[in-house]
DNA sequence: TCTGGGGTCCTAGGACCC
DNA sequence: TCTGGGGTCCTAGGACCC
């Protein structure tokens, strides 16, 4: 009965959920989260889904029948999510050693019991969290993934679908009648290449020859193509030791066309990628600082400038100064951007590389850093701000979140209050 | 008017070396 | 006159993920 096998596990519509958690009034109803600047749907309940509101669909749009068909958004709260992601993350570890996460809402984790194991997790996650989740169960990682859909797509397996169970000739029906675009790992471009070999359907890819697949493809496809056989070729992944880059990126409220403002805007997010970066215990070598316009508009511009630091740093004061003096003069004149963002790469943990002492010796500009941080961590996000980012008000490109609401479970002052009737 | 943000991996091609 | 070839490293860009 207990076979090795790989699950993966993810929460349903997890935003969503984690909205519901702190506000039952939206059980049973049609609700989606937005992305930032409550720009587009980025997760929708089962009966937001039902309604045929697409992934990814703008808010502007949505929002003239929205309230025709009850329909209720949320601005998104990472700090929320972020929070109760750990948690789940946490409680279905308890349930394997071999666990990998792969995203906020979902984990791989190595399973031995089938099904049975799996309706342990499901009903762990939703007893200790309040979290629904539905497990996928495999001989691969990519097979795990069909199976997680499946139970999604189909209430009678009540969140747990493990492939082993499956009668003799459905997976291969089953492949046969799904297109490849489904799979994890194949997406539109290399969809409409696969077409040009003839090659449609996921039974398709899986009876070609990988070797040729490889050749005329990449490693990647050709993985894909075993994993769909049920060969386990694409390991789980313990924990990171360090992440390869750090990106710190917002889309303006209203559009920028003027360096001064773009100044003040790097000042901005440069200070906060060098809080990041210091969260994360890491200094980087090199900044990257770019804005672009609008994908939907007609005059398209990109500017990006990469600035090799003289040190490895999670100073504030360096990266402001580098990010500031780097992308405004790069602008094209009378151009709409939209957005901005700083990137961080060449990440090595904090006190693992050796410095070279900057003009200012490297204790006193310690001392800064960890000092902001201390202001913040008491005092809320935005309370000091560096030259061009000391704002007393918030700036009016600033990011819209207008149905936000609170950080529950990470700010003592927005903690939940229950009372007795 | 208004369309997200944060990541990873792979590959091709150039620079450089001997 | 005839002007190599194999290897590594780095980076930009493509493709994909949630």
């Amino acid at each position: 009965m207990s076979r090795p096998a790989v699950a993966l596990v993810d929460a349903n519509a997890f935003y969503v959920s984690c909205e519901r958690l702190f506000d039952p009034r939206l059980e049973g109803r049609p609700v989606v989260v937005l992305s930032n600047n409550d720009g587009c749907v980025v997760a929708r309940s089962a009966e937001a889904k039902q309604l045929g509101v697409p992934m990814g669909e703008p808010w502007f749009k949505l929002q003239a029948t929205a309230d025709r068909h009850g329909l209720i958004a949320r601005s998104s709260n990472y700090e929320l999510y972020g929070d109760l992601s750990v948690r789940l993350m946490e409680v279905i570890g308890r349930y394997s050693a071999w666990q990998e996460v792969y995203s906020i809402d979902e984990s791989f984790i190595g399973l031995n019991g089938g099904a049975a194991a799996g309706r342990a997790i499901r009903d762990g996650a939703r007893r200790l969290l309040g979290i629904p989740v539905s497990v996928g169960i495999a001989t691969s990682k990519t097979l795990a993934k069909l199976a997680n859909k499946h139970a999604k797509a189909h209430p009678a397996f009540e969140g747990v679908c493990d492939l082993a169970e499956a009668p003799p000739g459905w997976l291969d029906n089953y492949l046969a009648t799904h297109s490849v675009v489904d799979l994890w790992g194949v997406a539109g471009r290399t969809t409409r290449r696969l077409a040009g070999y003839g090659i449609h359907s996921m039974k398709d890819l899986r009876d070609a020859d990988d070797r040729q697949i490889r050749r005329w493809f990449s490693v990647v496809l050709a993985r894909t193509v075993r994993e769909l056989r049920g060969e386990h070729c694409i390991p789980l992944e313990g924990p990171r030791a360090t992440r390869d880059q750090l990106i710190y990126s917002r889309s303006f409220s209203t559009p920028i066309t003027d360096a001064d403002r773009m100044a003040q805007v790097m000042a901005v997010y440069a200070q906060n990628a060098a809080q990041r970066l210091r969260r994360h215990g890491l200094v980087a070598k090199t900044m990257t600082a770019w804005c672009s316009t609008s994908w939907y508009g007609a005059a398209q511009d990109h500017p990006s400038v990469a600035v090799s630091l003289p040190t490895h740093t999670d100073d504030p004061i360096e990266l402001v100064r580098a990010a500031t003096a780097a992308l405004p003069p790069r602008l094209t004149p009378d151009t709409r951007y939209v957005r901005a963002g700083i990137v961080v790469t060449d990440l090595v943990p904090r006190g693992s590389q050796p410095y070279l002492e900057p003009f200012v010796p490297l204790s006193e500009r310690r001392r800064l850093g960890d000092t902001m941080q201390a202001v913040e961590d008491r005092f809320g996000p935005g309370t000091l701000g560096l030259g061009r980012a000391g704002l007393r008000t918030p700036p009016e490109w600033a990011m819209r979140r207008q149905m936000l609401t609170p950080h529950y479970t990470t700010r003592w002052e927005h903690l939940p209050v229950a009372r007795a009737a």
